[in-house]
DNA sequence: ACTCCATTTCAACGACTGTTGAATAATGCG
DNA sequence: CGCATTATTCAACAGTCGTTGAAATGGAGT
C-alpha cells in the first residue's frame, strides 16, 4: 500500500526562502562539493525547498553564482583596499604577509568555492569570465599598489615586474590551501597536523627572499603570528 | 521519408581501432575539452568507434583514465631519474630549470589533462588518488633529490625544507601554464605574445633568489636558451 | 563450406542535469 | 468578505551521462 502522496503543501511558508537563504545553500554546497556537484538540485535540498523555487529568485545557475560572487568578493576588496592605502606605513613584509591572511579569512576554508571560481575562470560563459575578472581585478590592484610602494620605500627590489610578482604570492597561497591537504596525506606522509601553516610560512620566507630589496635584513619578529 | 537508416557495418574494419588509438583520443579529449567535456561518446567520435567498443577495450572510464595516466608519467619520470642521478654535476641551478622544461614538454600543451588531474587528485575514487599519488611521487623523489644533492653541493640554503621547496618550484610553473594566458589577457591587459615564457623566467628568477645559498652569484647565463 | 572468435554496432536502461509552465496555498489589501 | 499578489510545489521536457546485453559482421582455422 503506497501511502497517499504525502505533499507538501504549496503557498508561503512560515519560514520565508529568500535571496539570503538560498545563496546561503548554494555557498555551503558550492563549498562542500564544488562545481560537479553543485546541482541545482542540491542546493534546493541545502535550503530545504524545492529546484523551482531557485528561478523564482534567479534567472539561471549562472546568475546565482554571479549572485554569490558579487556578495563574496567585495568585502575582499574592501579590506585589501584598506591595506594598500598609500598612508599605510606598516613594514612592507607585514603587509605581503596580511594580504595572504585577508584571502585566508575570505577563501580559506571554501576550496570548493575556489575550484568552482577555478573552472569558471578557465570554461565559464564569456560573462561570467568578465564577472569574475572585474573583481579579481579590483583586488589585484590593492596587491600591485602595495608591491609598488614597497618599492619606492626601498623595501623591494626594483626589477620586480609588479603584476607577476603579486600574481605568485596570492596563487601560491591558494595552492597551498588547495593542494598541500592531498599532497601531505598521499605523497609526503608527513603528518598532517600544521602542514598548511608551515607551508604558508615556508613559502612566505623563500618569496620574501626573492624579492626583499635586503633579504638579510630580518623579518618583523612576529610577523607569522598576525590574524 | 526518412532515409532507411545508413546503418554503419559491424565487424572488423579494416582499420583496427585498438587501445592505442582510444588512448589516443581519449588524450585529445581530455587535452582540449577537460574532464567534465570528456564523455565516452566525445572520446568514441574522435576515434571514428562506438561508444560501446570502449567498454570491450576497458572495464570503465575509470580504468581508461588510468591507462592513459600509465603511458603519460613513466617517461615523464623517466626523464627526471636522468637528470636527478648524482652523478650528474651540472650547476644546480640549471638542473632545477631543466625539471621545468621537463614537465613542459609532457604537460605544457594538455591543460585540459592537467584540470582532469587536479580534479582526480582533489575529488577521484580512492583508487584514483592512489594511483596518481604513486606516479607524483616517483617525479616528486627526483626534485627532492636534485634539491638535496644541491644542498650538499652548497649551492642551496641548508634550511630549506626538501619536500615543500619541491612543490612550490613545480606547482607554479603548473600555476604559470594554467592560469596566465586567461590572466593576461582579461586582468593585466598586458600584450599575450610571449607572457608565459616571460613569467616562467621572472618565477625562476624569484625562487633561485629564495633558495640559492648564494643568491648574488649570477644565473648561468645562457640558462633560459635551454630546450 | 562450416564453425568459431574477435570486433563492432545498436538500442536501451536508469540516473542525473538545467529549466519551464501550470497548479496551489497563504498573505495583504480594499 | 473577495480579490490580487506572492511564494511555493509538482510534473514534465529534452538533453546528457556511464554502462550493458544482444545482435551482427568479417576473417581465420579446420
Amino acid at each position: 500500500m503506497k501511502s497517499p502522496a504525502p505533499r507538501k503543501s504549496r503557498g508561503p511558508k512560515t519560514l520565508k526562502v529568500d535571496t539570503t537563504r538560498l545563496l546561503d545553500a548554494a555557498q555551503r554546497v558550492f563549498s562542500e562539493n564544488g562545481m560537479g556537484g553543485a546541482s541545482i538540485r542540491a542546493i534546493a535540498r541545502e535550503a530545504g525547498c524545492d529546484p523551482a523555487l531557485i528561478y523564482y529568485h534567479f534567472d539561471s545557475k549562472e546568475a546565482m553564482f554571479l549572485a554569490l560572487l558579487e556578495r563574496k568578493m567585495p568585502p575582499l576588496a574592501v579590506e585589501l583596499e584598506l591595506l594598500s592605502a598609500p598612508s599605510n606605513t606598516e613594514p612592507t613584509a607585514l603587509r605581503l604577509w596580511k594580504i595572504s591572511r585577508i584571502y585566508w579569512r575570505h577563501f580559506g576554508e571554501d576550496s570548493g568555492f575556489r575550484a568552482v571560481l577555478r573552472g569558471q575562470i578557465l570554461g565559464g560563459t564569456e560573462g561570467t569570465k568578465d564577472a569574475i575578472a572585474r573583481h579579481i581585478q579590483r583586488a589585484a590592484k590593492c596587491n600591485w599598489a602595495i608591491i609598488d610602494q614597497g618599492i619606492e620605500r626601498g623595501d623591494l627590489r626594483s626589477d620586480l615586474h609588479t603584476r607577476v610578482t603579486g600574481f605568485f604570492l596570492v596563487r601560491m597561497f591558494m595552492e597551498i590551501f588547495d593542494l598541500v591537504p592531498s599532497f601531505v596525506e598521499r605523497i609526503t606522509q608527513v603528518p598532517v597536523g600544521q602542514a598548511v601553516a608551515k607551508a604558508e610560512r615556508a613559502w612566505f620566507e623563500l618569496f620574501w627572499r626573492g624579492v626583499a630589496a635586503h633579504p638579510s635584513k630580518p623579518l618583523p619578529a612576529d610577523l607569522f603570528s598576525v590574524e
